[in-house]
DNA sequence: GGAACTAATAGACCAGTCGTCTAGTATTGA
DNA sequence: TCAATACTAGACGACTGGTCTATTAGTTCC
């Protein structure tokens, strides 16, 4: 009762450990021994917690959108005008960028391509976070516009999904080139064209 | 001598069915059977033509980095203002969308985050090719500003870089939701900032 | 014709894949 | 206490992966 179930934490544990392998090598090249190793569970208890590999990865993505969703909420809640929340957004892709592999966290960089003509189900899950997260930069854009801190735009919803493939787009060419630049100069130029002042 | 060596023509049978099936599964997802099966050419033969999977990956990847190229530099030769023919290379990109898979002949799209992180020497010609083509956009940018018919731009080779990322974000968008309208909308918003009248 | 050489192929090989199955241990509730 | 459930354990099967060796088919030259 005061703590997870053990069945919870086991679960947890083979997520946890295919993020990190999956984030970095793919879906589809990283093996369930792979995985299973990695986070100590044996084979046989796999299949206990997930009917397939692919439910396996349709967990793990939905877990992943809900972390990520959560974490955007806690932005957006926080203190600071929305150009703040906004910038302090973006600026967390190049942090991650400079400490292990560049853009190496995002699911949606890593997996986007590969998991579209793979799985309808895990496209869906995908797609379906990346919609939401959309939504939650087009509202920061409304916000922003009220509060002055952010130059008005026509559509939102537009502008936000154009502003987020910029920065996917920018992510996977730094990945390619194993350079800094592209979302440097995504962050210098999403700076220059929403920012007032 | 009149034509090809018949090896070359093996050689090249495997790459042609190998850049279909790879475009469409990526290049881990697709086993040498299934490549060898579709070109009818036997197992067997394989390491005769190339020394490896990578090294077919490695092949494969040169072989369509110089076709785009040489597509670009047709149309680029051709007639028409600069914004003429930027306007037809973006367009072509909705083009392949509506026939088959969206954004489906792009291998940058599909494979670059998968190859970023899979060989380096794939990584590598996948990165000069994109390196070559964004020269190839920032040359047009300024083509553009001296015959009037696009804005100037401060540093064309960043305005360049900015105008892929965001066209490869947005076909991975259109990948995922299966739905052209980030492909139309970066159309537009790429026609509405570069456009003079 | 027959030797010598290259071009091309067949099929074996083993590591690795996902998924199943049977057996076993802990934990729970009555 | 005892039985039922929750979970662990890993061997096993059927198959696919890329790779390599041994062999055949084809050409060239004397």
């Amino acid at each position: 009762m005061t703590e997870q179930k053990k069945s919870d934490q086991t679960r947890q544990k083979i997520l946890t450990a295919g993020r990190a392998l999956i984030s970095k090598h793919g879906f589809g090249a990283v093996g369930l021994a792979r995985i299973l190793k990695e986070s100590g569970v044996p084979k046989g208890s796999f299949y206990y917690y997930f009917p397939s590999k692919e439910a396996f990865g349709h967990a793990l993505l939905t877990d992943y959108v809900s972390d990520y969703l959560a974490r955007i909420d806690a932005l957006c809640a926080g203190p600071g005008s929305a150009r703040d929340k906004l910038t302090a957004f973006w600026t967390a892709w190049l942090a991650q960028a400079g400490s292990e592999g560049i853009a190496s966290q995002c699911l949606v960089v890593k997996l986007g391509a590969e998991v579209a003509d793979l799985s309808e189900d895990m496209r869906c899950v995908l797609d379906d976070g990346v919609a939401k997260l959309v939504d939650k930069i087009a509202a920061l854009l409304v916000q922003g516009a009220k509060d002055g801190s952010l130059i008005p735009v026509d559509d939102p919803q537009a502008t936000a999904q154009m502003l987020y493939a910029k920065w996917l787009g920018a992510a996977i060419l730094s990945k390619l080139s194993r350079d800094e630049t592209p979302l440097r100069r995504a962050l210098s130029e999403t700076n220059s064209t929403l920012s007032t002042s």
